[in-house]
RNA sequence: GCGCCCUUAGCUCAGUUGGAUAGAGCAACGGUUUUCUAAACCGUGGGUCGGAGGUUCGAAUCCUUCAGGGCGCGCCA
């Protein structure tokens, strides 16, 4: 139950009919009108701007508008009484009748609560960590990968079809150079050769773990010869990079529903289809294009290629799509994937980049409108850099010194919670600073605890009346009466729909962590008043509980447990 | 040079997509435990929302412009 959508239409309702009885005019558009939170300091539960809009077409001043809108309003059954505020805010306060169905409706339908239920059904396909199959995951990975799964576990909620894909870019240069690193390393453990000091090659030392595994489970492999075995071997290394990856997606507790490979895409033509398809639409030509204006430009060859027309899309050159040697581009190659998810039938794509491809941004989404014929079938989100911070110090990572922080050290050392929250915690189009000393404390800084920490309280009171905290419970009358401490939580439970609306509309998960934190505050704040005031314990002297507190107690669970579903993370029931 | 992101309290950041006296946490200071979990709570101080214009009943939020910071710009992936 969203009770602001449900106000808001309450309201245009009533304005429709005193503009139909000739009191008010009324726009045509009463899309600005909105149904707010009002301020803390404001004795209101919902609030709305109506009269202001309406002042100007009515010639009259918003407070008398206001005033007409309150006599109607005051009509409605669950209201009991309407202030009207400076400007011209319509300040609504409910009777406790209102409250009671608020609540009854979130115990009776307790996995229904916050599911914005005015939404059609859709199939989405989002594409996240894609990182290179040339080793296990590093921190940096970790925010586009938290990222996209919760994306994906808002969409869920909402009743939406989520498929979770994985991009692996086992094809092109980088995968020639790792695949060369793997051969050098086998020779290194076979033939007893030093491992060649080339920058190109990739230093890391899970590079030999991946070389013991190959040569264990292939042991008629010869490699005298790296061209007679490349593909073979490439095919080997990759899947051992896979397991890495998978290994630690999994210990973030993150599962894609399917790992897709380019160099499938590359071998089935696909490429060349969809340049074929884009040719006949013009949208291919062969030209040349200026330099890049980067300070490393010196070495660059102008020369006549096969390019994409982005420009006709808002891109600010056209993109190429051939080398010199023939072979296909990154970008052609993602273009034909991205053709691969069309024809797959989704009704939105969603790509999850890391902030050092945003400017691949405009190319690809000028690709899927040029592939659809539409706009908008592609949405790009940005996960901004995380900063390292270690005892204080920014600590920067260098992958040729093989000097970085693995998801496995991550995880062992702070945990998938406590990095899950922290990662979701900022808005994702800001740097974060990742502070692993804060991360770990277990105390009211770490904002995970504090969460968690209301869910546990909560369990105890449970545990001591001899009920679980995850048992539906039955009420047999609904007929309480809050004071305004608990009514003050009621409203923030109230704005859990909120939440999740414009969590999923933006896309912008960060707003559940915060939301919860201010929900465990607020709870924090009344379990504390028990301490003066015996009417503010959930268990009285009997050892006994209120059907009032009750049904109080577990709507603040549920909304705390469902907040943490989204976000992934675990709900102790003690701590 | 161009594109994207950012600039809010000493520090780290929220700010319901234009609303009311701009909010949290940290740090500082002072208090709260015979009582459902003190991993908690309460109180005090702290602001020219980077600057300047504009749009309107109303701007931290939208537009223009300037300044500062980050990321990126390739036949790489």
């Amino acid at each position: 139950m969203n009770i602001f959508r449900l106000y808001s239409k309450k309201i245009r309702d009533n304005i429709t009919a005193l503009d139909k009885d000739g009191v008010i005019k009324t726009p045509k558009d009463l899309s600005s009108i909105n149904v707010d939170v009002p301020p803390e300091n404001i004795q209101s539960d919902i609030s709305t701007n109506a009269a202001m809009v309406l002042s100007k077409i009515n010639s009259k001043s918003p407070l008398v508008v206001a005033e007409i809108i309150k006599k109607k309003l005051l009509e409605d059954n669950d209201i009991s009484n309407i202030d009207i505020l400076k400007p011209g805010f319509i300040n609504i306060k409910f009777k406790p009748s209102f409250w009671n169905l608020f609540l009854e409706n979130i115990i009776n339908n307790p996995n229904e609560f916050g599911v914005d239920s005015s939404l059609t059904k859709k199939n989405f396909l989002i594409e996240f960590v894609s990182a290179n199959p040339t080793g296990p995951l590093h921190v940096g990975h970790c925010r586009g990968a938290i990222l996209g799964d919760v994306v994906s576990n808002i969409l869920k909620f909402n009743k939406h079809n989520v498929f979770k894909e994985y991009y692996v870019n086992d094809y092109g240069n980088q995968i020639i150079s790792f695949t060369k690193s793997v051969f050098f390393r086998c020779r290194e453990i076979v033939l007893k050769e030093t491992f060649p000091n080339d920058e190109n090659l990739y230093p890391g030392e899970y590079i030999i773990q991946i070389a013991q595994n190959i040569i264990k489970n292939n042991p008629k492999i010869k490699f005298d010869n790296f061209d007679n075995i490349s593909n073979q071997l490439t095919e080997l290394a990759v899947s051992e990079s896979l397991i890495l990856i998978k290994e630690n997606l999994k210990s973030l507790g993150i599962k894609h529903d399917n790992f897709q490979s380019e160099t499938e895409i590359v071998k089935n033509n696909e490429v060349q289809k969809i340049v074929e398809k884009l040719q006949k639409n013009n949208f291919i030509y062969k030209g040349r294009i200026n330099a890049p204006e980067s300070e490393k430009s010196d070495n660059w060859v102008e020369r006549e290629q096969l390019l994409f027309k982005s420009t006709d899309f808002g891109d600010d050159k056209d993109r190429a799509l051939q080398k010199s040697d023939n072979s296909w581009t990154y970008f052609a190659s993602d273009v034909a994937y991205h053709n691969h998810k069309i024809e797959r039938q989704f009704d939105t794509l969603i790509n999850i980049l890391g902030a050092d491809h945003a400017g691949y941004i405009k190319r690809i989404t000028a690709s899927v409108d040029a592939l659809t014929g539409e706009q908008g079938k592609l949405i790009c989100k940005v996960s901004q850099l995380v900063k390292l911070i270690k005892d204080g110090k920014l600590f920067k990572m260098s992958k040729r010194k093989g000097d970085y922080i693995t998801v496995e050290d991550l995880i062992s050392e702070v945990g998938k919670d406590a990095t899950r929250f922290i990662m979701l915690s900022r808005t994702s189009d800001v740097e974060l600073d990742f502070d692993f000393t804060k991360v770990k404390e277990k105390s009211k800084d770490n904002p995970l605890y504090y969460v968690q920490y209301c869910y546990a309280r909560i369990s105890s009171v449970f545990r001591n009346i001899n009920k679980k905290i995850n048992d539906q419970i039955n009420v047999e009358k609904y007929d309480f009466n809050y004071s305004e401490d608990e009514i003050k939580i009621l409203k923030k439970i109230s704005q859990w729909p909120l939440v999740i609306e414009i969590a999923s509309k933006k896309l912008e998960p960060h707003r559940i962590p915060n939301y919860l934190y201010e929900l465990s505050s607020d709870f924090h704040s009344y379990w504390n008043m028990g301490k003066d005031n015996e009417d503010k314990r959930f268990i009285n002297k009997d050892k006994k509980i209120s059907n009032d507190k009750l049904v109080f107690l577990k709507s603040i669970s549920n909304v705390v447990k469902s907040g943490m579903n989204i976000i992934g993370v675990d709900t102790p029931e003690s701590m």
